[in-house]
DNA sequence: CTGAAAGCGCTAACAG
DNA sequence: CTGTTAGCGCTTTCAG
C-alpha cells in the first residue's frame, strides 16, 4: 500500500511553496529543463536512489534524519515521481477505466460521477472515454484501456445486441481478467455465462412495467411509445415493459403508435409532431428516455396540447431536468450515481465481495404532474 | 508519429477474434497469467523484440513477410502493448488532464465534450478528476496529473481569488511547462503575465452586463442577484457586469437584493424563498447560473409568482435545460464546447499557434420566454 | 536502516 | 531490412 503519498496529495497536503517556483522561473522556455529523477533526488540528498524510492512509498523504515533530507531535497527539486515508471514496476497502476456514450448526457454524467467517486475513494484515477454511439469505437476505446493498464474498464450502457460487438466484448472480458484486470458493464445485460466481468444492471424491464400500468390504470388505453432502437438492449427491455403490462391487462399495444428512433430530444419532439400531424389517436406518452420526453413536451406545447389535461406525458431516467420541466415530469427513477459506485466497487475487489458478477438494481416510478387519470 | 497504430484501434479495427479467446478461456481465474510481451511475441514470429517493437510503431520498414509473422503472433498471444512502458521510453505519453468541480453540472458536462473530441482527435487519452469545489483537492490532482506526465492539464471554473492557491497553481503551471506540458485555465482568468499557461475564458462580464442592460432596458429597476460567491472569479466577473450595467445609466444596484450563495439549484430555491417571505420589492431576478434560475423559477411558482409576467427572470450559461425550463430561460450563452476544444488545442500546440497565451471567446444573450417588459 | 544491482516492457541508436 | 545493446525511472530483492 504505498497509497499513502498519494492519497496525501490528493488531500491537497504538502504546504510548500517558497522560492522553489523562482529558482527555475526564468526559464519559461517549455520542453527545455527535464523533470527530475528519484537519482537527482538521491544525489542532492546524499542517499542512494533506493533510500529515496523507500521514502517515497512510506512502506519501508526509514531513519527520520534520512527521510527528512530527502524529502527537502524532493521539494528543492520540485520533484514529483514519474507514475507510469511506478506503474512499470509492475507493482500498481491505480486507474479505472471509463468508457461511456457522451458525457454530456445527464444520465451518463451521473453514472461518471459515482465511478469517478468510487475511484478516487479507492485511490484510482479516472480515464475517460467516450465511443459517441460508435460500437466500433467502443471496441477500440475498450482495447486502448488494456493497453493502459487500468485496474478496471467500466462501460456504460450502449450494448449493442450485435453478434460480432459481443464477441469481441466477451474476448476483451476474458483478456482482462487474464491481466488480472476487470470489465465492469453498467446498465447493460451480462454477456454471458462465464464470462469474467461484472455487471450491474438496473430493472429496465421492470420500471417501463410499472410505468405502463400506471398509465394503463389511470385510464389511459392509446399509449404511444417512443424511442424503440433496433438492437439496443436498454430500448428493447423497455419495449419489453410496456408490451408485458399491456398483456397483463389483456390488452395490446397498438403498434402504429410505437415509433423508433435514437434516445434524443429532437427525436422526441419530431416523432410528437408526426404524431400530432397524422391525427394519431393517443391519450398518453411513454418516451423511452427523459431526454426524449423534454422534447415530446415541447412539441405538444407548440402543438397547443396541454399536459396533462389533455396528453399525460411520462419517461425513464428521472435525470435532474425532470423537475424543471413544466409540469415536471412523470418517470422511472434509476440509480444512476450508485449504478456507477457500485461497478468500481465490485470490479475492484472482485475476489472479496459476493456477488460481484451480477447485480440488478431497483427502479422505480415518480409520479409527477405530466400525468394524470384519462380525460379528468 | 506512432500513432498510426492507435488511431487504427481507436476506430476499432483489427477484425480478428477467432478462437483466440478460447485458447486460455478456461484458467478465469483472474490475476493468474502474465500479460505477453515484446519478447514472447518476437519469439513466437522468430524475430527479435526491435522488429516487433517496428510493426508496432509501423513507423518503420518491416519486410511484409516479417510483418505477418508477427502480426500472426501478436494475434495469437492476443498481445496489447504496455502503454506505460511505451510512456516510460520518453516518447509520447499521449494524455490529456481534465480537472473539473463535478462532472455532473451540464456546464462543466460540455466543456468536457470539447475537452475530449478534441483530445481524441488529436489521438490522446483524456483523464477526468475532479475537485468537487474544493481548491485544495484541486491543487493534489494537478499535481497527480503532473506524475502521469500529462500532455496538458485543463483546468476548467472553480478559479479561487485566495493568494495561496493562486501561488501554487502558477508554481504548477511552471512545472508543467519545465516538463514540457502545459497547464490550460478554462473560463478563469490568467494567473498573471509570464505565466506559463493557456488561458481560454469567455466574457464573464460582457455577458452579465449585456443582460443586465437588457433588463433595465425592459424597465426594470428593482433587479435582484442571487449567486455572489466570495473569492470566485467567474462570481465576482458576473457581478461585475451587473454593477457595470446599473452605472452605464447612472443607476445602481440595491445591496439587499444582491444575494449570496452558491450555484446551485436549490440555492436559488432557497434564495428567492427568502425574498419572497421577506417582501422584498424586485420585478426581475438575475441568476448567477442557469442552475440557480431553475431553483428561482420553482420557488417563484410554489409562491404563485407569474413569470414573466409579475417576475422576470434570466439566467447565465444556457445549458440545455433552459430549454426545457417554463417558461423557457432567457440567459447568457457561453461556448462552452468551443471552450473544451479551444483549449486542448492551443494548450498542446502551444508554439506553433498564434494567441496560445490566452483567448476570450465572446458570449451573449438569448432572450426566452422568462423575461418581459416590466408591467406589461 | 541503507546501498548495490537487477529488472518491469518498450523504443532507439548502432551495427550488421 | 533486422538483430544487439542500452537505457527510460522506479521498485525491489539481497547483502551489508
Amino acid at each position: 500500500m504505498s497509497a499513502d503519498g498519494d492519497e496525501a496529495r490528493l488531500r491537497g497536503e504538502e504546504t510548500d511553496v517558497e522560492g522553489t517556483a523562482g529558482k527555475t522561473g526564468g526559464m519559461s522556455g517549455g520542453s527545455g529543463g527535464e523533470a527530475s529523477t528519484v537519482r537527482d533526488v538521491a544525489k542532492r540528498a546524499g542517499v542512494s536512489p533506493s533510500t529515496v524510492s523507500r521514502v517515497l512509498g512510506g512502506t519501508y523504515p526509514v531513519a527520520t534524519a534520512t527521510r527528512a533530507k530527502v524529502l527537502k531535497a524532493m521539494r528543492e527539486l520540485d520533484y514529483v515521481v514519474n507514475a507510469h515508471a511506478r506503474a512499470l514496476g509492475g507493482s500498481t497502476n491505480k486507474t479505472v477505466a471509463f468508457v461511456v456514450d457522451d458525457v454530456t448526457g445527464p444520465f451518463y454524467a451521473h453514472i461518471a460521477r459515482g465511478v469517478e467517486e468510487q475511484a478516487s475513494a479507492e485511490g484510482r484515477l479516472c480515464m475517460l472515454c467516450t465511443t459517441h454511439g460508435d460500437p466500433q469505437r467502443a471496441l477500440g476505446v475498450v482495447e486502448l484501456m488494456r493497453e493502459q493498464r487500468a485496474d478496471c474498464v467500466i462501460v456504460v450502457g450502449g450494448a449493442w445486441e450485435d453478434k460480432a460487438y459481443q464477441d469481441r466484448m466477451t474476448h476483451f472480458a476474458h483478456a482482462l481478467d487474464r491481466a488480472g484486470s476487470r470489465l465492469g458493464l453498467v446498465g447493460r445485460p451480462p454477456l454471458g455465462e462465464g464470462v469474467p466481468a461484472t455487471v450491474v444492471e438496473y430493472d429496465n424491464e421492470g420500471g417501463a412495467f410499472a410505468m405502463t400500468t400506471h398509465l394503463l390504470s389511470q385510464g389511459h388505453r392509446r399509449i404511444a411509445y417512443l424511442g424503440r432502437v433496433p438492437l439496443l438492449s436498454t430500448s428493447r427491455e423497455r419495449l419489453q415493459g410496456f408490451t408485458s403490462a399491456h398483456d397483463m391487462l389483456g390488452l395490446s399495444p397498438y403498434p402504429r403508435l410505437i415509433k423508433d428512433g435514437v434516445f434524443s430530444r429532437s427525436y422526441g419532439y419530431q416523432a410528437t409532431r408526426e404524431l400530432l400531424a397524422s391525427k394519431a389517436d393517443f391519450s398518453a406518452i411513454f418516451a423511452a428516455t427523459d431526454m426524449v420526453a423534454a422534447g415530446v413536451l415541447q412539441a405538444l406545447r407548440e402543438g397547443g396540447v396541454r399536459v396533462p389535461e389533455d396528453v399525460s406525458v411520462a419517461g425513464y431516467d428521472d435525470i435532474p431536468v425532470a423537475l424543471d420541466m413544466y409540469p415536471q415530469l412523470t418517470t422511472v427513477s434509476v440509480p444512476h450515481e450508485e449504478l456507477g459506485r457500485t461497478a468500481v466497487r465490485l470490479a475492484l475487489h472482485r475476489d472479496e465481495l459476493p456477488d460481484s458478477q451480477h447485480q440488478v438494481l431497483g427502479t422505480h416510478i415518480v409520479v409527477r404532474g405530466s400525468t394524470r387519470r384519462r380525460g379528468k
